[in-house]
RNA sequence: UGGGGUAUGGCCAAGCGGUAAGGCACUAGUUUUUGGUACUGGUAUUCAGGGGUUCGAAUCCCUUUACCCCAUCCA
């Protein structure tokens, strides 16, 4: 049970544990445009979810920026999906409309800052003059305008002086940054619409990006959390918090990777298309990935919080199997719901030898799930049997009944077929049987074997139901449109046979129809007079039950060839630095292609040279750690000097010291700029080389770990690197490691 | 093409220089009056490819490749 924390969580306890925050705020801030479906689900988990872990809060935060695509309805499915997850939000829903004017102010902030002007372009000249990709962009004559133009144009876009799209709020950021999102992103847009919930007092609107920052800075969130697409938007959030002076503790954001399901779609998009076109019945279509839809279908909030737990979160774009989804249900219902038996594809049976009617007591719960609960099942010499529980051709393996092979009725007897009855097309239309008086469940005596026993219902006084079965709505594992519908997604049977205590007792909404799968009364059709059930899940399936199974090939794919690139040539001044490097100084290719392609390594490396001549030590550390550090900093930033490398790799060469402790001390040196002899000898660094100081160490490990020295021996070779491990961590890393490496293998000989 | 991300079994996903966790799927067996459940076992000589550093690399360095996101007055 220490499942280990995903990154999410791992920066929450940094943060708390370092005092950045006093407490974790969350929040989930959907856009009410749309129907939450289960990729929200995942973002409420995760920001509901990590609060809860850290006994801190979260909002939920109506995202309600844009008034001509939102609307009140969604709201309320928002709200209830959470709720319907079993999560809880602080006193009330919050709006980002209600922080309007506050930022407003903000905005009239950054203009007298002279951080944001009015823009009047056009939206087609906004669009030119933003650049491409690979070009920049360049800024608008307005960009000139004075903060006192600014003010007045913006008091008056607020005041509803212009019409839509004649002016936009900019932020003064950079029309030439790499990052699109920062070529002065607009802030403020008009529209002259009827906000849901605003009403009509605004005819500016904020846009995402400016409005987003600010609402969590102003409900005290600590960390924002959001999807992938948004990583670019990063820059703008802070650079808007940061503009305006707004610091500790201030919100952070932290991407991680959208949900997606393959053989259905996710996005809003696609959604609202399916409902609009009425490809589906609406929003809570028990085959939309939509929580109103697996509401609807049956699927309870424990098994969609269990199946988002199950898969983790992650920055990979990832596309998860419905099969884990179908897994979470099952594995929530099955010790959950009552057995029942429902006949979905009737065949009459006949039992010639029976006479009268008994009621045969039956209990609710299998063997195995520790529930109490029983009915009566009516039974006599007409009864129901499922179609495919007869074939009058087995294929081999077959369970059932078969002309030759008997079969139990569950809780009640065997039977054998006498007569298969057909109709003018071959059909099989009833079957004549004789039953067992001595097999009685319970009480057989009859010494019959049977493989299978089925379910079945008592012909009079079985309940018709209708029974829903649904199937992925698409066939493509990433479905691209309605094209992909899956022409059989949902099927319904008007006439399944159920038996009459499940209409009658009514004993829970959610059922295993047994053999068949789990089953939900319908929550909007359903009527004691016109039961109607849905189907949540199939029965998981052995594969010889599977009739033709969609055998996957299992791969033996041949394996992917990879092309390489080409690399860019060197120029001509780092050809000769190259040349120098592998001829002179007798560094290798690789080492000698580094340094010589990267000016602050080779300048770095030719200070050190100046110092000790060790071209081949100083290079190697040079190239892989000092190249680490100059990844993110500049030379002069750095904390050490040429000098001190050289200085460290001099302990090397002497032995003093191992590489994996120079490794150690440069880590400790470039955190701190201490010199590497004080570093070593304060820390009692240097090496352990005497094998009579290190052999009884390899004697006691050797001795704690009896069982892998067995494996070692049987000839796992790997277990080598864990012995060397164990050793060097007794000799607190002091241990020279090439001894060691000699002595231990020599030892476990 | 500039920038930002991501690559670990069929699908998710841990791992942060010292024995490649776990779940789903698949598979074999045991139990079973559900071809269900439960239980037991099997399933990566290898971490996108290639080099380098190291006694030791999925983890550090270099490099190549593939995929995703960004040029809405959407969020």
């Amino acid at each position: 049970m220490n499942k280990s924390k995903d990154f999410l969580r791992r920066i929450v306890e940094e943060d708390l544990k370092s005092g950045k925050y006093q407490e974790v705020v969350t929040r989930f801030p959907p856009e009410p445009n749309g129907f939450p479906h289960i990729g929200h689900a995942k973002s409420i988990t995760i920001n509901f979810g990590i609060a809860k872990d850290y006994q801190g809060h979260c909002n939920l935060r109506m995202d309600d920026t844009n008034p001509t695509t939102e609307d009140t309805k969604y709201v309320e499915a928002l709200k209830d999906a959470v709720q319907w997850l079993g999560f809880e939000w602080d006193e009330q829903v919050h709006f980002t409309s209600d922080y309007f004017p506050k930022l407003h102010d903000y905005a009239v902030e950054l203009i007298k800052m002279g951080k944001a002007y009015v823009d009047s372009l056009t939206e087609e000249e906004i669009r030119e003059y933003r650049g491409t990709v690979t070009e920049a962009g360049k800024r608008s004559k307005y960009g000139q305008r004075t903060v006192q133009e600014n003010l007045d144009l913006f008091e008056r876009m607020k005041n509803g002086e212009f019409k839509d799209g004649e002016h936009v709020l900019r932020a003064k950021i950079d029309m030439s940054s790499a990052n699109m999102k920062m070529r002065d992103p607009l802030l403020y847009r008009i529209r002259h619409a009827h906000h849901f919930r605003a009403g009509d007092a605004w005819s500016i609107y904020p846009m995402y990006d400016f409005a987003h920052c600010l609402s969590d800075y102003i409900e005290g969130v600590s960390h924002s959390i959001c999807t992938l697409e948004f990583e670019n938007n990063r820059d703008i959030y802070d650079w808007v918090l940061d503009t305006l002076g707004l610091v500790t503790p201030r919100p952070y954001q932290h991407e991680f990777a959208r949900l997606g399901i393959n053989y259905t779609v996710m996005s809003k998009r696609k959604l609202l298309e399916l409902v609009e076109g009425g490809v589906v019945s609406g929003w809570d279509d028990p085959r939309l990935p939509t929580i109103a839809g697996y509401k609807r279908r049956g699927y309870t909030p424990e098994s969609i919080l269990n199946f988002c737990d199950g898969i983790g979160i992650a920055k990979a774009n990832s596309m998860v199997d419905v099969a884990q989804l179908e897994f979470a249900i099952r594995d929530d219902l099955n010790p959950k719901v009552p057995r029942v038996m429902c006949v979905l594809n009737p065949l009459k049976i006949t039992i010639e030898n029976y006479e009268g009617v008994e009621e045969i007591d039956a209990p609710y719960y299998p063997h195995d799930v520790p529930k109490e609960g029983s009915r009566k099942l009516p039974f006599s010499k007409e009864i129901y049997i499922d179609q495919n529980d007869f074939d009058e051709n087995p294929p081999k393996g077959y369970f059932r009944l078969t002309p030759l092979q008997p079969v139990r009725l569950k809780y009640a007897y065997i039977i054998t077929c006498k007569e298969v009855i057909k109709d003018t097309n071959g059909n099989v239309v009833e079957i004549k049987a004789e039953y067992h008086a001595d097999s009685k469940s319970g009480s057989d005596t009859s010494g019959i074997k049977v493989k299978s026993a089925i379910q079945w219902v008592e012909a009079t006084q079985a309940k018709s139901v209708e029974v829903r079965v649904y199937d992925r709505l698409f066939k493509n594992e990433a479905p691209q449109g309605v094209e992909d519908i899956n022409p059989n997604s949902l099927k319904i049977i008007k006439n399944a046979l159920i038996e009459p205590a499940v209409i009658t007792q009514r004993p829970d909404v959610r059922f295993q129809f047994e053999r068949e799968g789990y089953f939900y009364a319908d929550p909007v059709d359903y009527t004691d007079e016109n039961p109607v059930f849905n189907k949540i899940v199939g029965l998981k399936e052995s594969s010889s039950k599977k009739k033709k199974a969609p055998q996957k090939t299992p791969k033996s794919e041949p394996k992917k060839v990879q092309i390489d690139g080409e690399v860019v040539a060197m120029s001509e001044e780092e050809q000769v630095l190259f040349d120098k490097y592998t001829n002179e100084l007798k560094l290798n290719f690789e080492v000698a292609n580094t340094l010589a392609r990267d000016k602050k390594l080779s300048d770095f490396y030719e200070e050190a040279l100046l110092t000790l001549n060790s071209p081949v030590n100083i290079a190697n550390i040079v190239t892989n750690d000092v190249a680490r550090a100059l990844k993110q900093k500049e030379t002069s930033e750095l904390k050490f000097s040429a000098k001190q490398i050289a200085e460290l790799i001099k302990m090397v060469d002497d032995e003093l010291i191992s590489s994996k402790i120079a490794k150690q001390v440069f880590e400790e040196m470039s955190k701190s700029g201490e010199n590497p002899t004080q570093i070593v000898e304060a820390k009692g660094l240097v090496q352990i080389s005497d094998p009579d100081v290190i052999l009884p160490i390899i004697d006691e490990i050797i001795a704690k770990n009896p069982d892998n020295v067995e494996k070692f021996r049987a000839g796992n070779r790997k277990l080598l690197g864990f012995f060397v491990g164990q050793v060097l961590k007794a000799t607190k890393g002091k241990g020279n490691p090439k001894v060691v490496n000699e002595l231990v293998s020599r030892e476990l000989q």
